[in-house]
DNA sequence: AATTCTAGCAACCGCGGAGCG
DNA sequence: CCGCTCCGCGGTTGCTAGAAT
């Protein structure tokens, strides 16, 4: 099967966007809303593909992006879910309101890669970027040049200041909101924050997701690897039907089976989001 | 002062999945 | 089920500007 290219390439503007092609791009979308980002150019009158528009869009022109440095708080959310997610951007900045996942991803690859390798980013360095910011910001607003200059966007918009991000768990099971009891059944936290698993409730795997973060999302994390470090024989969590096969929903008879615990199993949201946030007995159980 | 190096970031590109007829 | 379009994601590229030489 042959690929139609997003849009013809040809008379199409590449490269910066000038504050007239933002101006009409916010314009029109103010009025006609997201999507159909294929019409958009034509119908606006710009000469850009869609899927440019698109990412300007969600990247530098929606209301809602929180420009200025990333904080601290964002700093170590952004570190522990990509410990979590790995390299799913998209499903990090969902996490980190007003954040795109290319700005996350570009932190990542420039700032925390080198910081978490050990490499302490001169202050010096940090200086410059700042200076550099100042210093597009002066261009931009300072520039005569009768072609209309491409914005530096970042530097261009105030720095709003917002409070840490809280993390929202909006969980989800196949689909449908679920109900925050079900959370709680999955598993509980002894007193160091250890989860408990009483998944004799839950006999049949599924896909689980708080959020937009699946279950299988966790396979890898060390949050997966302390639930399964913590479970013993005595837990519930490890007896379970022999009959019940890992694909269906129901299970089977009750025979006491050991069942590994790379099958889906409920889990709690608060454990979940204490892991992701603040919970530092959690941050710093050994694996 | 001129040149080269380096870092940061905006934008592009290609791929895969979802949805629809 | 298949073919197609569109959207969204993640990797990569290229430009800009400060630092270093």
């Amino acid at each position: 099967m042959v690929r139609t290219p997003c849009c013809s390439k040809e008379g199409l503007n590449k490269g910066a966007w000038t504050a007239h092609e933002d101006q009409i791009l916010r314009d029109y979308i103010n009025i006609h809303g997201e999507g159909k980002w294929r019409t958009i150019p034509k119908d606006a009158g710009l000469k850009r593909c869609g899927k440019s528009c698109r990412l300007r869009w969600l990247n530098y022109l929606k209301p809602d992006i929180k420009r200025g440095n990333i904080s601290q708080d964002e700093e170590d959310l952004i570190i522990r879910l990509h410990k979590l997610l790995g390299n799913r951007w998209s499903l990090i900045a969902g996490r980190l309101p007003g954040r795109t996942d290319n700005e996350v991803k570009n932190y990542w690859n420039t700032t925390l890669k080198k910081k978490l390798r050990g490499d302490q980013p001169a202050e010096s360095k940090q200086s410059n970027t700042e200076k550099k910011k100042k210093k597009k910001s002066n261009k931009s607003t300072n520039n005569n040049n009768n072609k209309t200059p491409p914005l530096s966007t970042k530097s261009q918009l105030e720095a709003k200041t917002e409070t840490p991000h809280k993390l929202k768990a909006e969980a989800t099971t196949n689909g449908r909101v679920a109900d925050s009891k079900v959370h709680q059944v999955g598993f509980k936290c002894n007193d160091n924050g250890v989860p408990i698993f009483k998944s004799r409730e839950v006999v049949y795997p599924m896909e689980y997701s708080c959020g937009e973060l699946l279950l299988s999302d966790f396979s890898d994390s060390d949050f997966w690897k302390i639930c399964q470090n913590n479970c013993t024989e005595d837990n519930d969590h490890i007896h379970r039907t022999s009959t019940t096969t890992t694909t269906g929903p129901g299970g089977g008879g009750a025979t006491n089976t050991r069942i590994p615990l790379a099958q889906p199993v409920l889990f709690s949201e608060d454990l979940f989001r204490d892991w992701i946030r603040d919970d530092h007995t959690f941050r710093n159980q050994s694996i």
